[in-house]
This record gives C-alpha cells, sequence and structure tokens, in this order.
DNA sequence: ATGGGTGCAAAGGATTTGCAACATT
DNA sequence: AATGTTGCAAATCCTTTGCACCCAT
C-alpha cells in the first residue's frame, strides 16, 4: 500500500506520478499537520537528498491549481488591510489578484470569542476565490463568451 | 469632517491619534481597496513625504490587533498546504502559529463554481484565529486559570 | 527628562526566475 | 527527437530588526 492513494489522486486528476510528486503528495496525505514548503522540503530531504526546493514550490502550486491539495493563505505575512471591521467575506480575484468585497453573501459573524474543541476563537474569515466581473469580460472579448 | 471619522475611531480605541496614525486609518476608510502596505505607502508619502515603510507596517499591524482594522490574509505568499481538499474549517493559532483543521465546524461547501455579483466563485476558505488548547493551557500555568 | 512614536539602513527570509541537465515517450 | 520535469544559482521582493532621533507630556 506504499504511496497508494497518492498514485491514484494523480492520475485521476491527469498528472504525470513523477518519483518526486508521489512522494510529496505521498507526505502531505500523511501529515495532515499544513506543512509550508519548507517543512515539506526539510522533510523529505532524508528520502531524496536531489531534491530541490524549487521543485516542491512549482509541485505544490500545481498540485493546488488541480485541487490534488488545498492551499491555506492564513499566514499573517503578505497581507492587506480593510478598514472596514465588520463581517463580510472577501473575493480574490485570481486573474488580477485584486480583492473585493461581497457584503450580500452570508459571513461569520463572531460578537464575543467562543470555544471550539478547547481552542479559543476570537475572529473568524470567509474567503471566495475565482474570477472577477471584470476579468471575466476581458476573457470573453478575448475569446468569445464562454460564462454568462 | 476631514479626517473626523479616523480620529473618532482611534480615540474610541485608545490609541493616540498621531499625524501618521491618523492619516493611514483616514486613507484606510476613504479607500476600501484592500490595499497592502506598499500601496497605502506609496498613496501616503506624496502627502507625506517623510513617512516611512516601517511606520506603516507598525501602524496597520497596531490597527489589526486593536480591531482597528482587518487583516486580511487571502495572498498567496507565504502558504502552507493542505492534501485534505475536503471542506473543512482552518484554525490559526496565534501563540503558536500552527494550523489546525476543525472537521465538526460547519465548512462552506462548493460542489460547482458559482456567481455573486458577476463574479465566478470557484473556492471558499473559512477561516478561525485565536489561542489553542494547549496554548491556553499554558497560558492557565503561568498566570492561574482565566479561561476554562 | 522620560516614554512613546517615527524613520533610516541593514539584515533576514521566502519566493520567483532563467537556464541547463535529465528523463520519458 | 521532442516534450515534460527537475535542480541549481541568482535575483527579487517583502518584512523585520536595531538603533537613533524627535516629539509630547
Amino acid at each position: 500500500m506504499e504511496k497508494a492513494d497518492a498514485l491514484k489522486r494523480l492520475t485521476e486528476h491527469g498528472i504525470r506520478p513523477s518519483l518526486q510528486r508521489l512522494a510529496i503528495l505521498d507526505y502531505l496525505i500523511k501529515h495532515p499537520t499544513h506543512p509550508n514548503v519548507d517543512e515539506i522540503y526539510q522533510a523529505m530531504s532524508h528520502d531524496i537528498p536531489t531534491l530541490s526546493k524549487t521543485t516542491v514550490y512549482n509541485t505544490l502550486r500545481m498540485f493546488a491549481d488541480n485541487h490534488v491539495a488545498q492551499m491555506i493563505t492564513i499566514d499573517e505575512h503578505r497581507v492587506c488591510y480593510d478598514g472596514n471591521t465588520s463581517p463580510h467575506v472577501h473575493f480574490f480575484c485570481k486573474k488580477c489578484e485584486r480583492v473585493f468585497d461581497l457584503f450580500d453573501e452570508p459571513a461569520p459573524k463572531i460578537r464575543d470569542s467562543f470555544m471550539v474543541d478547547g481552542n479559543l476563537v476570537s475572529e473568524a474569515q470567509l474567503y471566495y476565490k475565482g474570477v472577477c466581473k471584470d476579468c471575466l469580460k476581458k476573457m470573453n472579448e478575448q475569446t468569445g463568451p464562454e460564462f454568462s
């Protein structure tokens, strides 16, 4: 059963199961600790001494693009700010990389802190990601209408 | 009414309204475009030529800590990854900076893409932030029980 | 004069890029 | 051979840090 799940997932998504890709996905599946690039690289360089961090970067990005893994952008580096402190949903456009407010979508509201599984939760944020109105329009103008 | 809202908000939160703080918050309120540090710095350096980017960094971080502004961590830099692609809530501990899964919390489920205000949404992520079980325990051991 | 606030310059890290080498079909 | 994949090194960019200066109380 060595790396069987990883292999299956790659082939199901039409991705060639190279040694590195298989190993990275296998690591991800067996270590649900939300590792970042460096942690994965460090952990795997024992088994694959020739592994390059660039490959880890590229592979993980590709995994996320193909929904083989989730990219978690919760880290408090490289952030932007919002003067509006009322709860609302944020939408990130993958094309133009702008962030929009979606006031009409139901957003998580936190009045007071609450406990979940013994953890103290004091903030919540809901993020949507996709392609914004403007970019959709541009795409339609170039390639003919694909979305309505 | 020049910067009246910004002034009010700072004083309400017990923050001294220095020239820079007032200007930064005023900019944030009047530009709900989710700017990052550099955008704010660039935009403001016209009016305040002596402004330092360090001050912008420090001020915004303090604003977020004091809930004067929201910090949005939707940017796809400095990320971590999750091999589990099923929808679940992520919890970020501000103390130990670890990310946990919360499988029992209601998470946004997206089967197919959907439209919101003309934007095409293909992903959704819900983040909780706070202090985790372990860190709460450590805090209690040091300072006496404050949370149950 | 003392603490808080600001700004400069340097350091520290993470990510990206370009290109060459390698593998696979 | 041609395409896809990997790895190295350099470059780039963002963020943090240390320290000195300035302002207000």
